[in-house]
DNA sequence: ATTTACAAACAAGTTGGTTTGTTTTTAAAT
DNA sequence: ATTTAAAAACAAACCAACTTGTTTGTAAAT
């Protein structure tokens, strides 16, 4: 039981590392209502003191874990970007952010600290910076991404965004519709529409409209 | 300063609707996490006393206020569908339901209900068939908007959850991104996806790919 | 030895819910 | 019609649990 020998940057670095994913945890699974500074370091696996000491308030430990939050989603989009660059298409690309806006941690922590900084102007001033941030590092991996495709697109920006939007309003409507079929609805629905911003020879728009008899892709 | 003689129910149903409307206004302007019985009393110049006779636990007094919130949305966007049955447009619908939607208490408020139930299942439980039956009301307004129209849409109930999904996402984004242009820049791009969902004569999908020159319409 | 990392108890303020008390309306008895 | 008992509407003080932040103390690394 000899306590192995760390440098103070070490035991630092790591016990910071944990009250952060600690943070994450407690509000995808609690929600920002029952994510106290207690739970937190239970969670952790650690003392009050010791976060106290790494963060003095809790703002201070909610905005490092949100930094950590995002700077780890957008790598992992633009991993998925790059992993692609040779074949999948854009229908798979979108298919894999999906899963990963949903499944992941990603989305309900961002939900859950967005909503909480709508009534919490310091939490709102010091999130405003990061989400810049992270929208400017996802706009520059999706512009790669149809670079690397030779795809032209009219206003990439819109159609990231919007796609943005849609995601975030199905991850809302999840809390309180659990549907996965009818959430895959939508997303093939939106897939078909994605080619009407892109020109690409292989892929047009398709109308739904009744006659042309548009069945769920699946 | 006579005190005006009013019946028990008069009593009532006043103090109700005023605990609930202070409610959704606590939600909207501080959000759930400062919606406190104290505060929502403050709000309604009631004491907590007053409050505690109509509603014993807070979670009553959260959902008969959702339920009331709901059902004057429901109304509203039935009231603008049957308004436009003569002569305006989808368009001018989507515009409108967007202008509620954003404008009015609507959002904000379903917003913060909707993220704090994810993390009490008391209030899931009693949100669940609130939404259902939100939606319920517009899938038939939508329907009976189509109808009117003599518009023949492949699959209305994808349209309308799209929109919804939609406007949900950009209302979350909204927080921390204050910037009217971009959602109208939003809002009109997907105006001019939505023929693709209705076989009307007058307006065919159009491409938004570069050379087609797509321009913003306002 | 001095700084850093961690621990634990404490303090002031808030929370939702309960309890106890007062006023107003209602319904029954006179 | 008055009176009276009861129930409903409203008021205010109270309580136990929990919140964040502070303080005081100990162990480990430099």
């Amino acid at each position: 039981m000899q306590a192995e020998r760390r440098t103070h940057e070490e035991r630092s670095t790591e016990t910071r590392l944990r009250m952060m994913n600690a943070t994450l945890d407690c509000l995808i699974e609690e929600g920002y209502l029952n994510t106290t500074m207690h739970r937190i370091s239970v969670r952790a696996g650690m003392s009050r003191g010791a976060q106290t000491h790494h963060f003095p308030t809790k703002i201070d430990l909610i905005v490092a874990a949100t930094e950590h939050l995002f700077n780890e989603f957008a790598e992992n989009v633009d991993e998925i970007a790059r992993k692609s660059r040779g074949g999948s298409t854009l229908d798979e690309f979108i298919d894999e952010v999906w899963a990963r806006f949903f499944g992941g941690k990603f989305m309900y922590a961002s939900l859950e600290l967005i909503v909480a900084s709508r009534s919490d102007p310091d939490l709102n001033a010091r999130l405003v910076p990061l989400i810049r941030n992270l929208h400017t590092s996802l706009d520059r991996t999706w512009l790669t991404f149809f670079k690397g495709h030779n795809a032209e697109v009219g206003r990439p920006d819109v159609l990231l965004n919007l796609t943005l939007c849609l995601f975030r309003g199905m991850v809302v409507q999840s809390v309180l519709r659990k549907d996965p079929q009818y959430y895959d609805d939508l997303l093939s629905a939106w897939k078909r529409i994605i080619p009407m911003f892109v020109s690409e020879p292989a892929e047009l728009p398709v109308t739904m409209a009744p006659e042309s008899g548009a069945e769920r892709t699946g």
